[in-house]
DNA sequence: AATTTATGTAGGGATTACCCCACAAAAAAA
DNA sequence: TTTTTTTGTGGGGTAATCCCTACATAAATT
């Protein structure tokens, strides 16, 4: 019999995790936890043969909670839970110790299987979560991406974020918008964005901006 | 038997909620849909008591399937169901028509009491909404400058701010871009901004992403 | 009830931005 | 010191976006 403890803010979640779990014979929830805090106590004190993880829970971070799992106990396995497919969390969360990684509308039929074969020691990865990780490895550093930027992209960059358009930017740095055109293709690719949102988060999440 | 209609992309969170109905002898799920639209045709084709709405599901999303539904039938029930708390749809589903708002953290018993309550011709307010409606009609004159926004133009709001593009925009929302860029223009009209760069900036610090 | 304003929708036409490609000079790696 | 990569620069063609205008319906005012 398989003890499993489950840890999501959401009641109904819970409840339709829960139900699905106690119909397979071979696995049980013996316990839940509304938030990370919760789980923590919860795993401190008894034993559980797998966690199932809301990666986003109030008090923040589903991952923060990972950690402190893993630094408690590095065998216990856990499963995420996602809302959505966020992709940047589930690159982290594999990283940072968890078995597997699921979007919650995945079928039942699939949530019972991930179970299974992470409670045989091994790890569930959707195809799509594999894909991230290949390409991830690929791109290990030290420096933070946007050091790699050559200096006219740099600064291209930081009028993107400002909001200045295109034949702005060209016309302020006396270079044809084709060229700026370029610079902007080349930040995209070295700091692995899409959209000119993404360049505008990624400035403010680095404090780029004057 | 109150015979109810789920709508909710997620299959844990219906799973859920149905188990949690079917709990209770009164009550019966009679029919699911996984979207919107799939919700909407149920509706042409069926005649349910009530009607639960997940308010945040990809295509039509929660909102503008409420008032379809109203559209069609003014007088069925429709309580709606939100992950997070968020405000600022609260209100604008009472304002189309819904009988009620709650969170999908609220106990199952509450959920319950929320749908024999709503089935009697009743709305189910709970008291945070009931805050909002009335802090809403004190502060008539102070609000801030994205509540004068229209339902689509608040959605296109976010959806910039998320990075998306005025064609992915029109895609999601079936319409043309030519709509979309209009509801851009009257964005930035009415909230006196002059580039998507300013809406980005602008989402951050009111925190209106999710 | 009559009138004004807001909202949801889109077309036309001009403007821009985007993507792929190119190329020389500089810098880095072999 | 060759060879390769990075950087600064931009052209061509196409697809996307922007701005202005329009219109029917719903909502709010008078």
């Amino acid at each position: 019999m398989i003890k499993i403890l489950i840890a999501d803010d959401h009641l109904i979640v819970r409840e339709g995790i829960k139900r699905i779990i106690d119909d397979s014979a071979d696995m049980n929830v013996v316990a839940e936890a509304s938030n990370g805090m919760e789980a923590l106590e919860l795993i401190w004190n008894n034993k559980y043969d797998l966690i199932l993880l809301d990666i986003s829970m109030p008090g923040q971070n589903g991952l923060q909670t990972l950690k402190e799992i893993k630094k408690h106990d590095k065998n216990v396995p856990v499963l995420m839970l996602s809302m959505h497919s966020e992709e940047q969390y589930a690159m982290r969360a594999i990283k940072a110790g968890a078995s597997g990684y699921m979007t919650k509308d995945t079928a039942s039929s699939q949530l019972v299987k991930a179970i299974r074969k992470i409670n045989d020691g091994r790890k569930y990865i959707s195809p799509e979560v594999a894909d991230l990780l290949a390409t991830d490895l690929y791109h290990e550093q030290d420096k933070e991406p946007h050091e790699y930027l050559s200096d006219r992209e740099f600064e291209v960059l930081k009028m993107i974020a400002k909001g200045d358009s295109i034949k702005i930017i060209a016309k302020n740095l006396s270079i044809s918008p084709k060229t700026v055109s370029t610079y902007r293709s080349r930040i995209l690719d070295k700091l692995d964005l899409e959209t000119n949102s993404d360049i505008i988060h990624y400035a403010i999440d680095y404090k780029l901006e004057d």
